[in-house]
DNA sequence: TTGAAAGCGCTAACAC
DNA sequence: GTGTTAGCGCTTTCAA
């Protein structure tokens, strides 16, 4: 009991001086360590089970683990991110690690990203004895990320850069933008407008998702013999900043025929924008997202997007991970998965 | 440093040795603590500062505190409870304080509120000793939370019941299914469907939202003499629980007219299901949801909502937990707040 | 005001 | 196979 009046816990010895015997015996029983008889594993679980005893994580951080994974989410209102979790929690479900998420304390309104932010939160989570952690599109640099791998087991979600230091799980984000613009010119557009995120740091936008994004658009634009056409607004990955993006575009004196959003959660802010400006999709304007998202899906929104199988991404995060905290000095691994379009209803040939 | 190589971090020993000062000064400066001369105080400083000292929560944890905060969701895809947690870390942005999220290890598809799953995370924040902890709808009964609560100070969000060992923030939300039911039975609506979350416990049934706006909507109903037209389908407050509420109830031979979902993440899997059924909204079936969220706002989706502050349930609960923290015995405080109804697209008179 | 020393609950060496 | 003994990095009495 920390605080608060009530009972003392139950520590490991009580159940020691209940079940006759060492604390280390309890302890390892507890891990499951080598060296325990048969029966002295039962004496001991029984003393365990009649007392209640649960470890206390911060004593054993002390020495050893403490059984805790931290995953850290730029922005948990994105709602491509629980698609992650859940592929990492599903992973570790039967693992006696329990996942703690951490996201930067931004209010609705700014953007994703926040460097300063999620500084404190990977510091707060390394401070805090996690036995691994899974960062998710972090905008810290290389040399950061490096540092931090160095101290704790890390796998990186969605950064396009190789480490020796920790593992990593990336979607190929040039081609899935490259997925889009090809459909789109299939459908006969050429004024195709690409909303992103804003990049402040030149130094690490080549290896941001959102920045390879944007130049699979551009590079695909240039295939398609378009490089006159190119237009991107960058804002940031929430709803606000589909909406600002939208807004603007739409006020152009000529208007792009179709609308590539960097996420589907900018895609909703969009849509809403065209919805405002007294516009129809697919009608009158072609808008796609990138995710696949549960919302893309709904029915009154059937959104065209990207899916990047973000329960699989997230699985194979929490298998590298538990793989790295067994084995701290193996050898990084670096997977890329394959984007896969999936066309619904926000996209049609443009207006005659 | 963990279990990783690299080098040694820096402790409190270093800093006491690098400052000349004993390991108590440090540890006094860094709690702001009472006892300290100005001109230890800046040494100390200074030594933290040269060797970017940050002390271990877990081992802060052992004997004090661990200037954590767990946050407890049931589910981390419903697009409410980010208004919450941004609240919670809003107010506590500026304090020492670090929020950490735990979400029950559930798959898609499962219902929300699994309450074993959501045990376990309780005592895996207990037991990494957490200094305070909000749940939000915890399913957990009376008599566990008192328990809980008894241990470390807690804010309960969303359960409709006064205890003394916790604080509860609570929205009125009899009051709001009534909004909704008042409204729909003034556009002339008479067979308003409702589609809630299953509550398998008889006996916290009276208390959590879900079930209160059932009732909500139940007396409502006889209010308006519609007690023949009452009819609810309980899945659970998640999309495919409404989808599949929404497939059940268009299956009747005589269908309603107007469908309540018990929570906006439901309302979208309503709206798929109308529109799989070729159906339109409003024009053919109305459609309400509940708790406002930013998907209700959006262009395509216009639903019509109740709007309960999550933003400021989740202020009003970091408040609370920071005082019962320093105050561990204090009277317990019960707030309610009261919710608005804010009618958008998705209502309208019933065909005729 | 300052610091020495005793733990917090657990795990890891090392004896037996 | 089992228990004894040191700590892990902090905070907290309690003397000085």
């Amino acid at each position: 009991m920390e605080p608060g009046s009530g009972p003392r816990r139950v520590t490991i010895v009580d159940v020691a001086a209940h079940a006759r015997v060492s604390t280390t015996a309890v302890s390892k029983v507890m891990r499951n360590a080598y060296g325990v008889s048969p029966a002295m594993r039962e004496r001991v679980t029984a003393a365990i089970a009649e007392l209640g005893y649960r470890p206390r994580a911060a004593a054993r951080g002390m020495r050893g683990r403490t059984y805790t994974i931290g995953v850290l989410l730029p922005d948990i209102r994105n709602p491509f991110f629980p698609d992650i979790v859940d592929g990492i929690t599903g992973h570790l479900h039967d693992s006696e690690y329990q996942v703690m998420i951490g996201t930067g304390g931004r209010g609705p309104g700014d953007g994703a990203g926040d460097a300063e932010s999620e500084l404190r939160v990977v510091d707060a989570m390394v401070d805090r004895g996690m036995d691994g952690m899974v960062l998710v599109a972090p905008a810290a640099g290389q040399k950061r990320l490096d540092e931090v791998a160095g101290g704790v087991p890390v796998v990186v979600i969605g950064r396009h850069m190789r480490s020796a230091r920790h593992d990593t799980v990336v979607d190929d984000d040039a081609r899935g933008a490259a997925l889009v613009v090809d459909h789109l010119t299939g459908l006969g557009h050429r004024r195709i407008a690409h909303i992103d995120q804003r990049e402040p740091d030149r130094g690490r936008a080549e290896t941001m998702p959102n920045a390879v994004r944007t130049r699979g658009y551009r590079d695909a634009m240039r295939a398609h013999g378009l490089e006159a056409e190119i237009d991107v607004v960058s804002t940031g990955y929430t709803e606000d900043g589909g909406y600002r993006g939208a807004k603007w575009l739409l006020e152009r004196t000529i208007r792009p025929t179709a609308i590539f959003a960097g996420a589907d959660i900018v895609a909703m802010g969009v849509l809403t924008a065209v919805a405002e400006a007294g516009l129809r999709v697919p009608h009158d304007i072609s808008v796609a997202g990138y995710d696949n998202t549960s919302f893309a899906a709904l029915g009154p929104i059937g959104l065209t997007s990207v899916d990047q199988a973000g329960r699989q991404i997230g699985a194979d995060a929490a298998r590298l991970l538990v793989q790295r905290m067994a084995d701290t000095g193996r050898a990084s691994t670096f997977i890329t998965t394959s984007p896969n379009l999936v066309v619904r209803r926000t996209t049609a040939t443009p207006p005659a």
